[in-house]
DNA sequence: CATATCACATACCGATCAGTAGCGGATACT
DNA sequence: AGTATCCGCTACTGATCGGTATGTGATATG
């Protein structure tokens, strides 16, 4: 705990930050005033002010958490490689992670808040290199493991991987009638044809098929 | 004109869309005020709910027009499928068309906002069953001219590839930094993927294949 | 245990919000 | 041209906004 900081602000911040996930989401970022983040938080104002200069810096705090989080999270999955490459092979069907639908939607708020907000744009891109970077990495290992070698850059690979999600959980969150299950299976059958698409058998994969003959 | 509406009323409405179109995509739906649209449009309060009951009746309109004059231009383009279907054998590199930034931040606004509430939610929805019918479509034809047929339902392949165009629409709005081209040349090349993966070539084609050895 | 600092609560500010009522110029029909 | 109706503007209310100033109980330190 930094010097002349009580241990009772950073659980204050975070139960500002959780009751702003929530709101966020339901709301949407724009439609939300901080006295209503500050009554969901069983907070005041004061207690607002005494930790963000205004709503902006908030979200933000609130992005650099679930950032944290996320990476943790990615960090956790990406020994357990063998399923990315079976998805590689278009082999695995089972349904992918269902879509945390508040990270989701906040994550949207956030894309268009930063559209609007080039610095704030700056950061999202900077933080979204690296997960591309992540994913690129994830992408070629899982390929090699099932004997391919991607045929375009890895990270232009992850930047359509990325596309098609999202895109694919934008439409999920959207049309909630339509079977999550049908929508996530046909985002993970995209993804697998993208996958074979942009590689090609590796040589030392076609040399162990020859080996086999 | 109907009965007891005079020629003024209509031009204030288009007024009052034209500004809430600029707002909306600016400022986003909810940070943007009743009086801050009417000043933009030159008009004031009143004129307002003269014509809308509230705010949300105002974005339901502006998207019925824009969903209009979406319509008409998705018709238009209709007859010259010949673009697609050399997009669907992959040899179109050209950039699509500019992606329409006022259009694609207002839609997800209204995604976002739709997420929200069930009954625009299932308006949403019915507006996308109709596109993705269309895009069907023209995606069948397109692969048809190319003599391929697809190997799963058209309207799923349509799925994908909205699902593929709006990622990668929302990753080049939000990083204006990145070469647009090359953005709009990676999702290309992806639906080219996507169509080719999920095709193949008919038997007619085979016939004449055939014929002409 | 005394005291200084911290951290949140209360109260309040000016500005702005959504929505309403009535007025008066513009428009359309005879 | 006269007249009824339309329709946008002015002026207003009550509520809520973001942000600030000040008060007070909790906490860490000596």
């Amino acid at each position: 705990m930094p010097r002349g900081i009580t241990k009772r602000r950073p659980v204050t911040v975070g139960a500002l930050l959780d009751a702003a996930m929530e709101l966020f989401a339901e709301q949407g970022y724009g439609a939300t005033s901080i006295p209503e983040i500050c009554a969901r938080a069983g907070l005041t104002k004061g207690a607002f002010y005494s930790n963000f200069p205004n709503k902006d810096a908030l979200f933000l705090a609130l992005l650099d958490r679930s950032w944290q989080r996320r990476a943790e999270w990615l960090r956790r999955v990406m020994p357990a490689g063998e399923a990315a490459a079976r998805l590689a092979d278009g082999e695995d069907r089972r349904p992918a992670l269902a879509v945390d639908r508040q990270w989701t939607l906040v994550s949207m708020e956030f894309s268009l808040h930063a559209i609007r907000r080039p610095a704030v744009a700056a950061l999202l891109v900077s933080h979204e290199v690296r997960v591309r970077a992540e994913l690129a990495a994830l992408i070629a290992e899982a390929l090699e493991r099932s004997g391919r070698v991607p045929t375009v850059p890895a990270v232009d690979l992850a930047r359509m991987v990325v596309a098609v999600t999202e895109g694919a959980d934008i439409q999920a969150l959207t049309d909630a009638a339509a079977d999550a299950v049908v929508q996530a299976d046909l985002s993970q059958r995209a993804v697998a044809a993208l996958l074979r698409h942009f590689s090609r058998r590796s040589a030392q994969a076609n040399e162990s098929a020859h080996e086999q003959r």
